[in-house]
DNA sequence: TCTGGACGTCTTTTT
DNA sequence: GACGTCCAGA
């Protein structure tokens, strides 16, 4: 088959206002070709223009281009621009993340690996459910279902089964957590339901275990693309190995700097070994960076040179020196939302809303700068956190359409029997549950059999519950997506319930429930998929980025995960704490800091014109006020590109490097240690904002008031040590601490700052 | 079986 | 502060 559209560019149409290493990209098409993409090099632009130069002069189809993406924004956009490019009609059946190309396979040839076609995808909130159910089948106390979820996924990563699992690291057959693991396999099977890792360990194993399968897709996919490279897990890379044919068409695009998902298995090391693991291949460097200014451009390198694990590489740009990168120390969270607020009002009459963003370690940072940004009543968009499809109520409807699509699904049938409740408690379902197993059969199936054969009570109770399950399935045949997800709500009595409760809360449910119902209709115009599977597929796949609508006129919030790839005029970088940025969690391995500050380096180089790093001295953190010193990542910005305001306190009084070995660690590694902030003084914090009650705190209140016993505080002089009991109230609260080292004494509480 | 209150955990980050 | 879990009492 020859190219689709043989007249939409000539070559030079194609390399048109290309750099020469972007060029070389675009030419270098036989064997394997590995390009480093510094941040706002043209990736996405070189690699469409090469998608293009593949289909009109290399005679590749775009079905037989297998282009992966890290999110589906990514395809999509990949997808819009190649059209543009090629022809609106061409259609890339392989372009997409790593998961959807996995289900897409399994739906294939799922059934090679035990996967039947019609699975369920279980997200992780699913699979805890299902963790539970397993621990509790099996009688285990103790075991947190977190603990046991974890060790699944890592098995999982190295495409272990549970039986491998024990033998490759020696487990005891009657280790808890492989009793988990071995019974969570069989109830998923049972329920036809996978979970993320399965998208991508099944089809490895499926390929790996059939040689004829594995040279279909080896014969399908003659040329193979992956974006984001640096952030592939094992599985994912084997995945690669296990479907390239002899030809070795291969182009991998990627920035070891920006590998921010080594929590989630994703190994720099296939980036950093990939000439050496595909011999002969072709490596091209794309340095020159389009998108900062010098200065930003400047500050960001100086922090990543630190790092000794990458590409020693220099991004350079012909752009103006541009402005000053601003670092701000603002008291307390609330002081720093609104000195970022305040900026964003100064900034908008000269940048829209939708060019500005702000960062944040965790998702939990949002909340005080929508609280400013509501009272300034600025439009803006949160990106993460709770995402819609998380939502209680929408997961019960969503529950309900996968019950319908699958009745083997046992976490989503007892998420449903009882919702709205219907006098179906726990031992009923205890009694279901141990009839399935008993009679190896499905919870749907044992519904039904207690339904007609159960106490004279559940008959009762799950009589109706089985008939409104019936009714919708008959349904199924010929109704669409939209009239089977309607007539659940409407026969479960679920939007009666919510009606009846007249609450702003249950309202609030009910509107989403119906942008529920507006999402399947518009998912059936769209997609043309007017399957109920189709749908549930797509959900459970989507993040939330992936809905966001960056054109609206919105200032944008989201963590600095959510962020890469996003580029925006300005950004605020903010919580650049020590504890937060770099976060405690990454600091018992060694790599865990080189982590953190590749994650400060994409955050940085997200910005084009301004950038602002903020902290704050003092924190909400769990409810109560604790105190951070300075990211030390600060300390690494070179002095002559940044600019220091506000009166916040100085780095002197409050860097973590006057407390201890934090001065000459430019090198070393982070250590454990928990380092407070002196007590401050009020006058010293930022006080430009307009409200005064931002600022209406005293140290005192915010830390002593709140010691409890058990409490982790920090003393000036004796250290770091944890509150046995206190007594008397506020001001004048006596703590008995006991320090670590071995010390017990009682302080006025005023003299202690909390710690970790 | 349902409800409300006490209590513990949580916070890294997401397909 | 916010959510899930557990327990006592209706």
């Amino acid at each position: 088959m020859g190219p689709v559209i043989m007249n939409a560019g000539s070559k030079e149409a194609i390399l048109e206002g290309l750099n020469p290493p972007q060029r070389d990209a675009v030419l270098a098409n036989q064997g394997p070709v590995l390009i480093l993409a510094g941040a706002g090099s043209g990736k996405t632009r070189a690699l469409t223009r090469k998608i293009a130069y593949l289909i009109q002069h290399e005679g590749v189809a775009p079905w037989e281009i297998l282009a992966v993406t890290f999110t589906n924004k990514a395809a999509a956009e990949m997808r819009d621009r190649c059209a543009q490019l090629v022809g609106d009609r061409v259609e890339f059946p392989w372009l997409g993340t790593f998961h959807r190309t996995g289900v897409r396979m399994l739906r294939e040839h799922g059934e090679l690996v035990g996967v039947p076609q019609n699975f369920v995808i279980y997200d992780q909130s699913d699979q805890r459910a299902m963790v539970n159910r397993c621990i509790k089948g099996l009688g285990f106390d103790k075991v947190t279902p977190q603990s046991v979820a974890e060790f699944i996924n890592s098995a999982k990563l190295r495409a272990l089964t549970a039986r491998e699992v024990a033998v490759e690291d020696d487990l005891r057959p009657d280790d808890r957590f492989l009793r988990v693991y071995e019974r969570y396999e069989e109830e998923m099977k049972k329920s036809a339901a996978v979970d993320f890792s399965d998208l991508l360990m099944q089809p490895l194993r499926m390929v790996r275990d059939n040689p004829v399968v594995a040279s279909s897709y080896k014969r399908r996919w003659r040329y193979v693309l992956v974006d984001e490279f640096q952030d592939t897990n094992q599985v994912q890379y084997d995945l690669l190995r296990a479907t390239l044919n002899d030809e070795r068409r291969i182009c991998v695009v990627g920035d070891d700097d920006q590998c921010i998902y080594r929590w989630r298995g994703a190994d720099v090391g296939h980036i950093l070994g990939f000439a050496q693991d595909f011999p002969g291949s072709t490596v091209i460097r794309l340095e020159q960076n389009y998108r900062s200014s010098g200065r930003i451009l400047a500050a960001a390198s100086a922090l990543i040179s630190s790092n000794t694990e990458r590409h020693p590489k220099t991004l350079w740009t012909d752009r103006d020196h541009g402005e000053l990168v601003r670092v701000h120390r603002a008291g307390t969270d609330l002081a720093e939302a609104d000195y970022v607020i305040g900026q964003v009002r100064a900034r908008r009459a000269h940048v829209p809303l939708r060019e500005m963003a702000i960062f944040y370690r965790t998702n939990a940072q949002s909340r005080p700068f929508e609280d400013a940004l509501r009272r300034s009543a600025i439009p803006y968009r949160v990106v993460g956190g709770l995402k819609f499809y998380d939502r209680a109520e929408v997961k019960d409807m969503l529950a309900y359409l996968k019950v319908l699509v699958n009745p083997s699904d046992a976490v989503s049938l007892e998420r449903i029997i009882n919702t709205p409740t219907r006098g179906i408690g726990q031992k009923t379902i205890q009694d279901l549950r141990d009839y399935a197993r008993g009679h190896g059969c499905t919870m749907w199936e044992a519904t039904r059999h207690h339904a007609m054969a159960g106490t004279p009570g559940q008959q009762k109770k799950l009589g109706p519950f089985v008939d409104i399950m019936a009714g919708l399935a008959g349904l199924m045949e010929d109704s669409s997506a939209l009239t089977i997800a309607k007539e659940a709500l409407e026969r479960s009595t679920y939007l009666e319930r919510l009606e009846a409760e007249d609450t702003a809360e249950a309202d609030a449910r009910i509107q989403n429930l119906q942008e529920l119902l507006n999402a399947i209709e518009e998912f059936g115009v769209a997609s043309a998929d007017h399957t109920l599977s189709g749908y549930l597929e797509q959900v459970a796949l989507v993040s939330d980025l992936d809905s966001a609508d960056l054109s609206a006129d919105n200032l944008m919030m989201m963590t600095v995960h959510t962020a890469k790839g996003l580029e925006f005029d300005t950004v605020f970088v903010t919580g650049m704490e020590y504890g937060l940025f770099p976060h405690f969690n990454s600091m018992e391995e060694a790599l865990g800091e080189e982590e953190e500050r590749r994650l400060a380096y994409v955050a940085m180089t997200r910005a084009k014109t301004h950038l602002t790093l903020t902290c704050a001295g003092q924190r909400r953190r769990f409810g109560t006020y604790e105190s951070s010193p300075p990211s030390p990542f600060l300390d690494e910005l070179p002095p002559e590109v940044i600019e220091e305001d506000g009166r916040g306190p100085q780095r002197s009084a409050f860097s973590a490097r006057a407390t201890s070995g934090w001065g000459n660690r430019r090198r070393g590694r982070l250590s454990g240690q928990i380092m407070s902030a002196p007590p401050v003084v009020r006058d010293e914090f930022d006080q430009s904002s307009g409200f005064d009650e931002l600022n209406d705190w005293s140290p005192e209140s915010a830390t002593a008031g709140a010691l409890r016993g058990g409490s982790r505080v920090f003393h000036p002089s004796f250290g770091e040590g944890v509150v046995l009991e206190v007594d008397g109230d506020d001001q004048d609260a006596k703590a008995t601490v006991r320090f670590a080292t071995g010390l017990q004494k009682r302080i006025i509480s005023r003299f202690l700052t909390r710690a970790g």
